[in-house]
DNA sequence: TTTATATATCGTAATATTGCAATATTATAA
DNA sequence: TTATAATATTGCAATATTACGATATATAAA
């Protein structure tokens, strides 16, 4: 075998998990923070701000609206993509809690 | 070509995709949740937690341990593992920037 | 309609990840 | 020392990801 064993796993890992692996890959990190840093948001200025191919882009585009990240509304010939607020909170919550739990241990 | 060119990204971004990578398998997110339930962290516990064999496991915990999400120190036979509340507080940090970077914005 | 622009999809090669059996290592107990 | 227990490493097969050239699609402008 080798492919992931995810059919074991509780719903709740696999949703957090497919969030994660849509930020693990530092592309998609830089798309993010450029969402953040510019007012339009249009594909074809993340193409002349990464060192990827306008193809390999689109695939980083689509892997992080896949997971919900980020969404992109269609604006004449381009499309303007912007981070999905929601999801930015759900991963937050997410460590909130983590941390919230670790408050109470130690090693 | 196919792999990952993560020369061409900037440190910050490699770092933070390397820590969501860490987190982008079920079972290493599982592998956190049990840690934060019990008291006493020792792998043996987690094989027999998860569907999975022993040796994958311990490539899960040596993943989590490589991105300083977990730390491990040696008791006797077995190795108690926890959590390390730094690199939690790190990716907090990380989506506390984002929203507050996502307030002053709408799509 | 024709042309240009922006983005997506296809096909494919290179590489990385996942999972486990077999085996090695390390530390304790007998 | 010899066994036993817990964890790590090796080797390898199955699968997934990454990257990009070529091509397709869709919208706008001429």
């Amino acid at each position: 075998m080798g492919a992931s064993k995810s059919g074991s796993f509780s719903d709740k890992d696999n949703e957090m998990a497919t969030l994660f692996k849509a930020l693990s890959h530092p592309a998609r990190i830089a798309i993010v923070d450029y969402l953040l840093k510019v007012d339009t948001c249009i594909c074809g200025d993340i193409v002349n701000e990464l060192p990827l191919a306008q193809p390999t882009i689109s695939q980083h585009l689509a892997a992080l609206k896949n997971a919900n990240i980020i969404k992109g509304t269609i604006e004449g010939t381009a499309i303007c993509y912007c981070i999905n607020p929601d999801t930015i909170d759900k991963i937050e919550n997410h460590f909130g809690v983590i941390r919230h739990k670790l408050k109470n241990k130690c090693c």
